[in-house]
DNA sequence: TACAGTCCCTTACAATTTCTCACAAGACCA
DNA sequence: TGGTCTTGTGAGAAATTGTAAGGGACTGTA
């Protein structure tokens, strides 16, 4: 799940991302099952599930990425969250899912019937933990995308956006000035609560004040770590 | 928690409010350890805690109502969630506070200390899957309230937060056309990420539609039911 | 009871950001 | 080389915000 406003401190020492308080948390149980489960590939733009379908399975994202929306009956839509390598998608205790899921990119999930985890969950209490734990992640990254869409002008977004991306890519060891998007303008958009034509012009607006650079559409280098750091934090005076 | 977006029907069948599939929850085991647990009284506009706080507690509203908020470094608040009675506040498996919680009426809550939750959860495996439901809840409000404040008007977002009060007493028993306002202005503006100059005004518009009456600033009365909930759930057409 | 001081809410008007609409340019694919 | 999809840009429109001022309820004090 994409967390945007952590502070570069948290992140370092990992404890907003997951490290367990106490002794609660056996690492990867879930991960080991899930490595074994059904596999499921996804072209780009196909869905996993819609909002109302009955839920069956719970999906761990393996490879690619998916974006998880809710939409208004005129078609509004919001995305509430991207899962990446890692992230599991449908966890509730509902019979339903209650929003969407669609691949942006070529995608392999894993697919654990809601039955067997129920089973494991009543068997291991280190599921259950586990599954609480995995919604404890998702529900910061829900209201770190809240104070984001609430609070933050459209600059601050898009900046909070691209650092939440560059501090993914150097968790997992890749370079975190160099930041591929996967999403396209219309899912930034529909993400961050803007529309396409605003997220164009703040790319825009970032590159000529040489925060970032853009080697193409889809490709983003971050030129000015700090300041792009500060705009996302909300401590920039000027460039509102 | 406050849930904003889901259909009367959803409601009725209760499928939307925390009923488990399968037989995977056991009813209030939490729930009756909570009310043996350290009892806690705060005046309004007492914190319950501090974003950034170590998280020692977990607490569980029994009287009262608690907003729960984020806030940037030049002090732009979002709430991100009221917390009624029955609720939980402060579940993560993080070391400190994401956010602050305060209440904003006279408010009891009951605190049970981490470690006692870590004990029970590694001994009954109930727990660990009660944890995760309440999770579940919470981020299903997390959603609903994204989906609002990113993609509703402000009469739109107002009426869908009448709504949800509205349902909110109708399942407790009481009137829900009827509703008490326990925050203020303030708090209603940085929930639904307003002015409150944009609130009051919208208040104005929904009372001049006659949509609602306004007994007095803090007391909502709901005259047209079906319209504010089309309205709440985005199909209304004029009234932008 | 009268009065001043607060706090909260409401209203009006100007200012600003974002959106809408229109169209051009670029990228990708057959 | 078209055709389609995506992205970028400009100008006017619309919604919300910011600013400022006033009203009403409550509180404490004289």
């Amino acid at each position: 799940m994409l967390t945007m406003t952590l502070s570069p401190e948290l992140d370092r020492n990992g404890a907003a991302f997951g490290v367990p308080i106490g002794n609660l948390v056996s690492e990867g149980l879930l991960d080991r099952r899930f490595r074994t489960a059904a596999p499921r590939l996804l072209q780009a733009r196909e869905h996993v599930f819609f909002d109302g379908d009955p839920k069956d399975h719970v999906y761990q994202v393996e490879k690619g990425a998916v974006c998880l929306y809710k939409t208004l009956p005129d078609g509004r839509r919001q995305i509430v969250d991207f899962a990446y390598p890692g992230d599991l998608i449908g966890l509730s205790t509902l019979e339903t899912h209650v929003f969407s899921a669609q691949a942006i990119a070529l995608t392999r999930l894993r697919c654990l019937p809601v039955g067997l985890l129920e089973e494991m969950a009543r068997n291991d209490p280190r599921v259950g933990v586990q599954l609480y734990q995995a919604l404890s992640d998702q529900l910061l990254s829900a209201h770190d995308l809240l104070l984001t869409v609430g609070q933050r002008n459209a600059t601050e977004r898009l900046a909070a956006l691209l650092m939440a991306l560059s501090r993914r890519n150097e968790r997992g060891g890749g370079d975190p000035a160099s930041i591929a998007l996967p999403m396209t303008r219309a899912d930034i958009a529909d993400f961050l609560s803007l529309t396409i034509e605003t997220v164009s012009r703040t790319f825009t607006k970032l590159r000529q004040s040489g925060l970032i650079g853009l080697a193409h559409s889809s490709l983003v280098v971050i030129r000015d770590q700090r300041a792009l750091a500060r705009l996302a934090a909300g401590e920039e005076e000027g460039m509102k």
